[in-house]
DNA sequence: ATGGATTATTAAAAATTTGTAATGTAAGGA
DNA sequence: TCCTTACATTACAAATTTTTAATAATCCAT
């Protein structure tokens, strides 16, 4: 993980370092507010540690400018103000956390740790999974084991919906709302045909069936 | 919003609950942790504020189990128990963001605020960007500035082909490859008719065009 | 300016995808 | 077991999408 560290007392900075380093995470560093928001904007950190009170720029302007600029990189404040308000101010300022010196370095660790490995804006998911079935939403492609299965757009949409809600009984209703956008009753199979339609591609050539009906309820996508 | 309160004390209970109505959000709640366990596995909430120390099943054991799930719901913990060494616990047993009790409401709130703004595993998106226009090649829509464009199978395939090499100019044989998986010259116009048609949709209501024909070379989306 | 070539547009044909309806099959209660 | 209801399958009809082909417009070299 890449780590920037903004923090002009000497020895806190040299003490956070070294913590870091020794997790094996790559630290940058600098020592103002100005520096600080050069180096966030021009390089991509996984997470900046930010001391509240720094010469020239201070920490809460930072966070805001960043933000301004639409950068979604988890924030830590260290600061020294402790009070309730000051918390506050600094936790609406658009951070993710707030740790007030003096603070044990575990502690900034784990919490660290928290905003490291919260899902990304840009790692994002493309591929929807159960047991052998693989759906990568980009590529618009469906296998299961190293078979590909090709689908027409709307079996597509079927499996889709069936994937994100797997090994939970998916109703008639709910799959007329999300894959048909229909918000009324068709009074036809057009279900019924398509479900057995995908059945004929997903579990025709295998042995055990996948899309399992739920009778008097819905339909399934068993999850192994 | 949807936040489930797990807390034993009643006090505390009645002040949290009452914050966070006015702030507008629905609010469940329940005093120990099995029932919390299970409100918080049979229904989606944005947010579950859960007490360490509940009678029956402590909250960290709630939050491991949740967990284990696989669940990713955001999840504070408050506790009285105030010592570093149980704050590192509480924070690595998996939750978001760990309080000591006794807190205030400005700051459960604000750190509130910062879990529930954060995206989540399930609205992330995949997105091709070119000046004001938009692809998201997971849910298939396409913008520009504000208005949405509806495109076909086909239109779409041109389209997030041209975007992935905006700025280049993409050769009539690298089109019939990539977007048709033709090998061969079909010796038709289809290219020239799906161009007309995606510019239709693209560029017609627009001042400035972004599907730029490079004459004896083939096509370019501008990339600005 | 003119003419050959390249690109654009349009309408209609062809192919594909989707929906309907008829018929067949299986499940579970009386 | 029978009978009703829910689900499955099939073939075909309708709608949509894609391709073709004919025609118009544009570009650039002469």
């Amino acid at each position: 993980m890449k780590i920037l560290v903004v923090e002009d007392d000497v020895e806190t900075l040299e003490f956070v370092k070294k913590g870091f380093c020794e997790e094996g995470h790559s630290v940058d560093s600098c020592a103002n507010g100005q520096e600080g928001l050069l180096m966030a904007s021009t390089s991509d950190y996984d997470l900046i540690v930010l001391d509240r009170m720094l010469p020239g720029l201070d920490g809460l302007s930072v966070v805001r400018t960043l933000r301004a600029n639409s950068s979604l990189v988890p924030i830590l404040i260290l600061s020294a103000l402790s009070e309730v308000d000051q918390r506050v101010e600094g936790l609406e300022a658009g951070c993710d956390d707030y740790l007030i010196k003096p603070f044990a370095f575990s502690e900034l660790k784990a919490r660290c740790n928290i905003l490291m490995k919260r899902p990304k804006a840009s790692d994002q998911i493309t591929l929807l999974e159960t047991a052998s079935l693989k759906m990568d939403l980009v590529n618009r492609k469906v296998t299961r084991g190293e078979t590909e299965i090709d689908l027409k757009p709307r079996e597509f949409r079927l499996l889709e919906f069936l994937l994100r809600h797997a090994g939970e009984v998916v109703t008639r209703t709910m799959l007329l709302e999300h894959v048909w956008d229909y918000h009324f009753d068709p009074q036809t199979n057009v279900i019924d045909v398509h479900v057995s339609r995908l059945r004929n591609k997903l579990d025709k050539d295998f042995s055990n069936q996948l899309l399992e009906t739920v009778r008097g309820a819905g339909y399934r996508l068993s999850k192994d």
